[in-house]
DNA sequence: TTGAAAGCGCTAACAC
DNA sequence: GTGTTAGCGCTTTCAA
């Protein structure tokens, strides 16, 4: 920019007046400047911008797994919003991790983002207190936080499973088992609630060996699965957790000589052309980063009231495996 | 930083060595250091950093859209890369839009991002000249630069698409139509080819009718696939250019009375538990994504040698769709 | 309409 | 082992 100035012949500040198209600059000086930034290929460094500004246009996004199919539509969204307020966004992903959740957020925090949406993978938030009293903006999506307050966008999971499992209850099963994530995820563990609710509602006994939450591994959901397919009391119907576990379970039913009833939490590509087609619980992820990013970007222009809790319900869908009657 | 010095009593300098680890300070000096850090709250201003050190250990990623099934395992897998080496990524979607592209890839620039990764929907990259000239390391993947020497990273489109017409046609099929994107963009047009050389090859006509690149917009597709299969000379079997176009192929040949062959261009999940399961070219995004980010981390530790090709195979992987016979 | 000077928070270079 | 000085490239302030 000093170059720019030199070769233009102008001070400093007229450069910067060009370069950010303030206003109080002569047409003819202008013109100048303009040739001279072409000549030279100059451009801005926003580094020195953000450093003298105090804040850097771009949000951080940390989450499970980008390449998730529940969270790549909500990155997505979140990066449309953050683009249609002229923002960036850094993201990252914590391989549910906390460890690796908080170094990331806290890189995302030294680089000075103006705001973070978070899907939690730890469940003590504390160490962003000092960030967070230092003006980052924060919005908790998917989990809530722990130890702290922020504004949070949930999926009403309880509900959700509590329905999915009482269609199956509906359709005639008493023998329902739940195959879901580690009940450490507060989403996993509010899904087995709603199961729990379900059967207990319908009253109906939980057999120990039907609750398997876990790791959605696949070598995993497949031994737990055949487990209770084949156990002494074996169920007639499974319940999944989420989309990683009802795409294993699409499988190992497929091998079974007879038909089990399923409903998977999350809905997913293609859920409809499988044999039988995939009767889920479905949200609508683009539409929780949507939601996110905007609470966060009200907070960028300054609202100030107490944090929010915005939860958002879920969709049952039939489409036919959870409408098979048990065997 | 100043302020921790001064509650530490130390200079600036001492409080620098602190926090960034440095040898050569006591252990008692350092013990003072820490507990103001901790008593102010205080965490290292990267923006300053970065404004000093020249560099970000950052790198960006353009691609055409994160949440497409396709690129999301390329940008989870550069982000591990970058995380390997210690960089932060931040990607941006051009939603196939060379304005878009451009736009993104100046902003990036101007935050200084030490490199980047780019699955070009510009098809020239001339812009980038300046940038590239100030020691923007830049890699190109999926499809190639225009007017621009950089490393690229590619997949044999041309032989992938030929094998897996070929593949129809050695199962009997003389008539067989291609649904693809829009040969503006170089996959798409090498997948053309592809399938234009697999027929004349064999000896067989394309009827105009049979070859349909545009977007992959559902109802595009739908309406070409049902031209096709409808018409005065009806195919037997379909080629499909991308995965999204797979997947809609997928519901239109669902609906017909009759079984019509399917070849799609890329893997998807579940693409074996349909009927009839997906034969399918598929190539390995995730590679593409973890070659690409190796060879720009190459470049950023220095490498000088001239810009270099490297084009990954595709894989024929039959399930059924594609052994069809004709009707 | 224009520009000079100060300084954002840090690190490199060089004292001491 | 420790501190001082200068300056990264920009914007802000204020004076001309």
């Amino acid at each position: 920019m000093k170059d720019v100035a030199a070769r233009a012949g102008v001070g400093l500040k007229t450069v910067s007046r060009v370069v950010n198209g303030e206003a109080g600059v002569s047409p003819d000086t202008e013109r100048r400047v303009q040739e001279s930034i072409t000549a030279l290929g100059f451009r801005r460094n926003d580094s020195a911008r953000i450093l003298r500004k105090g804040h850097t246009a771009s949000i951080g996004l940390v989450l499970e797994d980008l390449a998730d199919p529940f969270y790549a539509p909500l990155s997505r969204a979140v990066e449309e919003v953050a683009r249609a307020h002229g923002a960036l966004l850094i993201n990252g992903s914590s391989a549910e991790d906390p460890e690796r959740e908080q170094e990331l957020v806290l890189a995302l925090c030294a680089r000075r983002v103006d705001g973070l949406v978070i899907v939690p993978a730890s469940d003590d938030h504390r160490y962003l207190e000092p960030e967070m009293a230092a003006g980052v903006a924060t919005v908790f999506v998917d989990r809530p936080p722990g130890n702290v307050e922020a504004d949070q966008v949930l999926v009403d999971s309880f509900a959700g499973a509590r329905e999915g499992v009482a269609h199956l209850i509906a359709h005639g099963h008493r023998r329902v088992g739940f195959i879901g994530d580690v009940p450490r995820i507060h989403t996993a563990h509010e899904r087995i609630r709603g199961y729990e609710a379900a059967m207990s509602g319908a009253g109906l006994p939980v057999h120990p060996g039907w609750l398997a939450p876990g790791s959605t591994d696949p070598g995993r959901v497949r031994a737990d699965a055949e487990r209770m397919l084949n156990g002494p009391e074996p169920v007639t119907a499974v319940f999944a957790g989420n989309n990683r576990v009802t795409v294993t379970l699409v499988r190992v039913l497929a091998e079974l000589d007879r038909p089990v009833a399923l409903v998977g939490f999350d809905d997913f590509e293609l859920a409809d052309m499988l044999s039988p087609p995939v009767t889920v619980v479905a949200q609508d992820p683009a539409q929780l980063g949507r939601t996110a990013a905007g609470l966060l970007f009200r907070r960028l222009e300054g609202a100030h009231d107490p944090p929010c809790l915005m939860t958002h319900p879920t969709t049952l869908i039939t489409r036919g495996s959870g409408e098979l009657p048990p065997a």
